[in-house]
RNA sequence: GGGGCUGUAGCUCAGUGGUAGAGCAUCUGCCUUUUAAGCAGAGGGUCGUAGGUUCGAUCCCUACCAGCCUCACCA
């Protein structure tokens, strides 16, 4: 047995069918996968504009088959493109030998239509073909998923394509037969370039920072490690941008911001993937409260060109990203949902409180942890609309700036919206010396067994003992802004290819 | 890592301790404006994998693999 009759052998009996009529079609003259089809048109463009006293238009399209319906010597298929889909009618008479060779065409081939457009007696505006291609063969059967519309315009789908596991494996699959998985990702395109154009036009400059970094920073997580062979030194994927950005700050550029990839060696769940996307702004000159505004114009930005308005489904809950939007300290907002002053409180006193509110902590925790575990539990799976969380415990935040009036605590602000972070910014520590010790007391907690406590990074230092002006940050999730946007409840459901256990 | 649910035809799913089922898809026949096309007929399965119990396992038991949900951990 050869390699080819060996492939046969293994594939089933619909695959066995149509590389069969691959080979029929071959021996017609066709090409099965051909070199290109000049298109003019796309098929929802022809339905919207179809005007019925109008002459009769002649229009080229190209797609794949999504349906056929063979009535003897006449048949109507839909083809799909990017936009949508035309219906599509071919008649024996107009076609002659080709029509022979369209009966050994199948639901997924590429074909290349040309010919004018009318309406149907049911109504459909549709394509009568005059010249009908063959672009690519389909030797794998896609799952076919049927749709009825009513009066009313309500769609039933039948045999819908469903098994999570078989859409994220198979990505190609699920786009072609869902279309609410392309809008999806049309909507986090959207989401990136409405980013990227609002910080352009704000002037700031968009760079790139190393994925491979010989010390890892700006965030508590653990890392991916990797070996550089010639280097002969590990270095690891980054889990944030920001000590490189800051760099750029010291190095002269006022504003610049970076939109990539991270990397956390953790678990995963609807809201975490271990690649993710990331957007960091570092502008110099500002602050905290200046963010704020600026993360307010940003979001109602994006808000408005992905989804044309300020309000948007959630769920069940809409969300309002009209500014201004609420502002409250953690201390308060945890006063707030616990109905209790923190204001003075000691680390046992907190302790109690949390007990009292069955938020779980351990003698380990320190004051910052228990003040977090507290917000975490009592507040922010209730914050819904964008609300901005600010001055946290410098404990938490070994990269802020010490709050210009409160002790203990930093200048930084988490955005929450929909009951998860969507920003975390703070005004950045610039002073060397103090930078210096935050980073001790991470290698103190280090040395304690915390993976996620940051590592010293004296090139960073050296950076900021030359000097880096006052500089306001901003970190936003790219993945769960476009979850919103996309009122997709899974990060999986705005990553094309999200992280799987090897397919065995 | 703990708990729950799931895995049967290309897709979506029923089902039973004794020869494996449906709808759609596929194939054959009829049908030149149909549309979840229709009518008539046909084919298609290692019932996730490996063990065990049993005369006999897709079904019961165990382990493993994979997925989803949830809790924990984690930003």
């Amino acid at each position: 047995m050869n390699e080819h009759e060996e492939y046969l052998q293994e594939q089933n009996d619909l695959t066995k069918r149509r590389l069969e009529e691959l080979e029929e079609l071959k021996a017609k003259g066709a090409n099965p996968y051909a070199y290109g089809f000049e298109v003019d048109r796309y098929s929802s463009d022809i339905v919207k504009s179809f005007k019925d006293d109008s002459p009769a238009e002649e229009v080229s399209v190209a797609g794949r088959i999504m349906s056929v319906r063979r009535m003897g010597k006449a048949s109507f298929c839909h083809l799909q493109d990017s936009k949508g889909r035309i219906q599509v009618y071919l008649k024996r008479d107009d076609l002659g030998e080709v029509y022979d060779m369209f009966k050994l065409m199948d639901i997924g081939d590429f074909i290349g239509v040309n010919g004018f457009v009318f309406r149907t007696r049911t109504g459909e505006v549709s394509i009568h073909t005059k010249r009908l291609e063959l672009l690519t063969k389909s030797v794998r059967p896609l799952p076919i998923v049927k749709e009825k519309t009513d009066e009313q315009g309500n769609k039933t789908i039948y045999d819908p394509f469903s098994d999570k596991e078989l859409r994220y494996r198979q990505r190609y699959v699920d786009l072609v037969v869902n279309p609410e998985v392309r809008s999806a990702f049309e909507k986090r395109a959207r989401v990136v370039s409405t980013v990227r154009r609002f910080l352009d036009e704000k002037g700031y400059l968009e760079v790139e920072t190393p994925v491979l970094q010989p010390l890892y920073g700006g965030a508590s997580a653990r890392p991916f490690v990797t070996h550089h062979n010639a280097l002969d030194v590990d270095l690891y994927l980054r889990i944030s941008d920001e000590l490189y950005l800051k760099r750029l700050i010291v190095g002269g550029f006022e504003g610049v911001y970076e939109i990539g990839k991270d990397f956390r060696n953790e678990g995963m769940d609807k809201s975490h993937n271990p690649e993710f996307s990331m957007l960091e702004l570092y502008v110099a000159f500002k602050d905290y409260n200046w963010m704020m505004n600026l993360v307010e114009e940003l979001v109602h930005s994006v808000s408005m060109n992905v989804t044309g308005s300020p309000k948007v489904k959630a769920g069940d809950n809409e969300i309002d990203f009209t500014p201004p939007w609420k502002r409250i300290t953690m201390l308060d907002s945890i006063t707030e949902a616990a109905g209790e002053d923190l204001a003075g409180k000691s680390e046992v006193e907190l302790a109690a409180l949390a007990k009292k509110h069955h938020v779980e902590v351990d003698p380990s925790m320190g004051y910052g942890k228990i003040i977090d575990a507290l917000f975490s539990e009592l507040v922010e799976p209730n914050l819904i609309q964008p609300t901005f969380i600010t001055d946290y415990p410098v404990e938490m935040s070994p990269l802020a700036k010490r709050h210009r009036s409160k002790l203990g605590l930093v200048e930084r602000f988490e955005l929450i919206c929909n009951g998860h972070e969507l920003a975390n910014a703070f005004s950045e520590l610039n002073d060397p010396l103090d930078q210096r010790s935050r980073f001790e007391d991470q290698a103190r907690l280090r040395a304690r067994g915390d993976e996620e406590a940051m590592v010293i990074d004296e090139d960073f230092l050296r950076a900021l003992e030359y000097g880096m002006p006052p500089t306001a940050g901003l970190g936003i999730g790219i993945d769960r802004l476009t979850m919103i946007m996309a009122n997709q409840p899974s990060i999986r459901d705005v990553i094309f290819f999200p992280q799987m256990k090897p397919e065995k």
